[in-house]
DNA sequence: GTCTATATTTCGATAGAC
DNA sequence: GTCTATCGAAATATAGAC
């Protein structure tokens, strides 16, 4: 009950996307950085509970001992996660609506950039998006910040949209809330043997939810 | 890092639809059963591997030994769960797309049925859709099965609508995939404290739908 | 069928040498 | 900062009385 979920997902070697899961990047010093891209690819496969820390030791090349140099709990690893990738992800979001353009124009960027980062960034995503019940108490608090701040921007463009008369939303926090979805869900079924590439997923994506509301 | 997860979903007691997560009243003996939803709950809050065989006993009223009289390990409760909630959610899907009239009339059936069962059965369809990584190699083929016959059969759906002319579809397994992500991710957001209600919620995300088929 | 008691394994985290 | 060695706690599962 080991071997066989590491390669369940798993395509022919090397066709993952190069330069896939580069948020951790800035992250110092080089061992910690490891750790952290270790403990990543653990709790993707694994979740959280069911990796050990001498896995994600060893995944760095490490000694079981040598994660507590750089971290003081298995939990504290979560958070680094969880922090980092909703800060991107909410980067991400940021940018793309800010591009020119009519209401139609931003969240047909917003939604092409969010799902291509879920699925570019899948292996992060999956840890940023299931394993937020594993966080300790006021790690979750600080986390669901940040996730209430992605709902809001998209919903206040809805909310312009439909104010404009661009778009039809019968149902604002609804159809906020189906969007998400739509987005999040790809990093639960995107994986290396995904033959649909991040970018086409996106703009299909994107062009499903201009649907959604009425702008298709 | 315990009590707090039980509670963060939770609203105000008793404000649970009654009748929810029916779909294990047929198990017996009594003991069985009572172990079943004890787990279907644990899992559902914990996960699999953060849930103890103590904690699905003690919510079954039994000491901890008691549960291997009726499984043999924690993954066979793990295996019944999934299996039994796949079929109904499919059984769920069937019936709904027996419904009489056109393509249009068949997928908002579909999807408000489908919608309705995740959010009424959010317990068990979080286990059910989240937690297949922790089934043995053999029972996870077996689930697998079951899975592709639930997307077949909107896929199919999809394409007759698109044959018919009913429909405008440019990619027919991408938005068969964003269908099923919409109907599924239900079961992540939906909780005890969800002012929506499950009937409401899958009306919306029918409409939704037949927006994104160009049905709207 | 259910209990109390426990065997066995494995985990997260620490101690102390280098 | 990293290692080897290990502690104490907690897990799954079993043994044997009732």
């Amino acid at each position: 009950m080991a071997v066989h979920e590491e390669q369940r997902d798993a395509g022919a070697p090397g066709d993952e996307a190069p330069g896939a899961d580069t948020s951790f990047a800035s992250v110092t010093p080089d061992a910690a950085r490891r750790l952290l891209l270790g403990a990543v690819e653990a709790f993707a496969e694994r979740g959280f509970h069911a990796t050990t820390t001498r896995d994600i030791a060893s995944r760095a090349g490490m000694s079981p001992a040598a994660l507590y140099i750089h971290y003081r709990t298995k939990e504290e690893l979560l958070h680094q996660i969880s922090r980092v990738g909703h800060e991107r992800s909410v980067e991400v979001l940021r940018d793309a609506l800010a591009v020119e353009g009519d209401c139609a124009d931003r969240l047909a960027a917003a939604v092409a950039s969010f799902v291509r980062w879920h699925a570019e960034n899948h292996t992060t995503a999956r840890v940023v998006q299931y394993e937020l019940a594993a966080l300790g108490e006021e790690h979750y608090a600080e986390i669901l910040q940040l996730r209430r701040h992605s709902e809001e921007m998209l919903r206040n463009l809805l909310e312009e949209g439909a104010r404009t008369g661009e778009f039809t939303v019968t149902d604002l926090r609804g159809t906020t809330r189906a969007v998400m979805s739509l987005c999040v869900d790809v990093a639960r079924w995107y994986g290396p043997s995904t033959r649909r590439a991040p970018e086409e997923i996106g703009a299909l994506h994107a062009e499903l939810v201009l649907r959604m509301v009425g702008r298709g």
